[in-house]
DNA sequence: TTGTAAGCGTTATCAG
DNA sequence: CTGATAACGCTTACAA
């Protein structure tokens, strides 16, 4: 492969002078810029990325360390990160589990974005220590170099449960993700808080963990009750969407026997009959504000708060 | 940040011996490399990834070019890639477009994945004669360094249809994808040999792009038709699932009006009604399998053919 | 405007 | 078994 000596040599200068020259610094003779731009081309000159990671102590990777791809909801986040950070030339690395932490500590990345519950806080607040900046999305953590951005969940939950308890429901159901989900328990909370704003003391919950098949489950639990609610809430639209189902062939109609609703706007709720109403985030907008952040982050601008990620109340047909 | 010259320094030895007894060789006496051992666990050292890519000139990084984060199927064979290549202690980086070019020229990655449609052939190849390995996923490539593997869609397709008619059905239709599809182009392949060689002259085409939507609208477009036909074949699953929402609101019944099938075993299928009949490709390990070939390219080791990536046909109830 | 040379943090050759 | 030392390919003071 050529070198940047190679290229120094065929236009007979200094190793340096070509630096500058392929870097654009001002400081360089038009015709001897223009001398060393032309030896590059005609060798194919490409600088080795490395060599100058390890001069300038910069990688310009950003690690997106991350459970696993699955989720729908999962890929969009990616995909902003992935187009704002493309736009700005930065890489990414994603990465897993422990192997991330290889990637911050071996200084492959200058900074990452978390998304993998297997990192426990404990774990994330060292590597903060030794200075990597991280972004964190499935949590709130404060520390320096730790930023955080989490979707309103209880806000979210709390105005829309509001509205249906305004609208004349008043006997509701919870189906529920991972208990120890960030996501669920605070969709929970704003669940909670609503019945108990509009003075509902009572409510069934529904134990199950953001899938198809467990709302499924759910579903024919809700169909085996003998008091059934008159509106379940599920804690995500996957969920919403397998409980639909499973209550559609136990012959119970949607919304006139039991409404339904989930959170995420997973694009299948429109193809889904009735179509699920839901609250939605825009993920792809979110995975771009973050990454936005990272980047003013490791260039050393002034950062922005994001606060939360958009959301709004997505209104169908199930409820 | 603690350096190996630091790590020396305090076990009171040379730099080459500490890099010696940190990378386990064996000419090092155990006491000494107890010792070097002990002092970089104290200074809580890690080599620094990027200066040792520089001297091995390997980096340890395989490039994942992709289009976009969207779509269930590419999750699934990007998470194949990433279970494989982490369990191998490397790194993935993704990209798409332009800058995966980058990756690769100035030496970030040692070899790249490519399932993204925006690299031509001519790009690839030109790529490949730098001496980059490259695995292709989206089409048939032959050339050195380059290495592919294809959905064997012809095959399969034409073996389930071919059942299908020794089952009784002669009256079909095939809902495409876009027409600059591989996978599409050759499903459709195989569908006309089926029928061919079955001695069926007669289908319909419907333009479609592979989306519910677009499913949804040819579904419109066969409930127009005064004759309708009696199979409807969809290039893939999400398709499939948008089909059989328009004809069901059209007042068809499936499949005692209009059978339907797919082809990708989206897991959404199974939540439909009635479960969608599909051919089905393992991508978690076509995703594996990948990475496996790479891996041995990258480390020299003999490399297995895999052929095409394991498939099956999914028979449930909507046909 | 250009060149010299130090150095980023490793690995690996060679001599001892 | 251990240590000097030369790379790897680049950027960047500093000198000229």
């Amino acid at each position: 492969m050529t070198t940047i000596k190679d290229v120094a040599k065929k236009a007979g200068v200094s190793i340096s002078t070509a630096s500058y020259a392929i870097n654009n610094l001002p400081n360089v003779h038009p015709d001897t810029r223009k001398r060393i731009l032309e030896a590059a081309k005609e060798l194919d000159y490409h600088p080795n990325g490395i060599a100058r990671n390890l001069k300038t102590q910069r990688t310009g990777n950003i690690g997106v360390f991350i459970y696993g791809f699955s989720g729908p909801i999962f890929s969009d986040v990616l995909e902003g990160i992935r187009q704002k950070l493309q736009e700005n030339n930065f890489n990414i690395v994603v990465s897993s589990g422990k192997s991330s932490a290889n990637l911050l500590l071996e200084r492959q990345v200058d900074a990452a974005i978390v998304f993998d519950g297997e990192l426990t806080d404990d774990i994330l607040l060292n590597y903060a220590k030794y200075g990597f900046p991280l972004f964190v999305l499935d949590r709130k953590l404060q520390a320096e170099n730790i930023y955080s951005s989490v979707i309103d969940n209880e806000g979210l939950v709390k105005q829309f449960i509001m509205q249906m308890i305004e609208k004349g429901y008043d006997d509701f159901a919870f189906v529920s993700g991972p208990s120890d989900s960030f996501n669920n328990n605070h969709r929970y909370e704003g669940f909670k808080i609503a019945l108990k704003n509009k003075g509902i003391t009572h409510h069934e919950f529904i134990e199950s963990d953001f899938t198809i098949q467990g709302g499924y489950n759910a579903g024919k639990k809700v169909l085996s009750m003998a008091k059934k609610p008159r509106f379940v809430y599920c804690a995500n639209d996957e969920s919403a969407i397998g409980f639909m189902r499973a209550i559609k062939e136990g012959g119970l109609r949607i919304p006139s026997d039991i409404a339904v609703a989930g959170f995420d706007n997973f694009y299948m709720g429109e193809f889904i009959s009735p179509k699920l109403t839901t609250i939605g985030i825009d993920h792809i907008l979110w995975g771009k504000q973050v990454a936005g952040v990272i980047i003013d982050i490791v260039t050393n601008q002034k950062v922005k708060e994001i606060g939360h990620p958009q959301g709004s109340i997505i209104m169908r047909k199930s409820c």
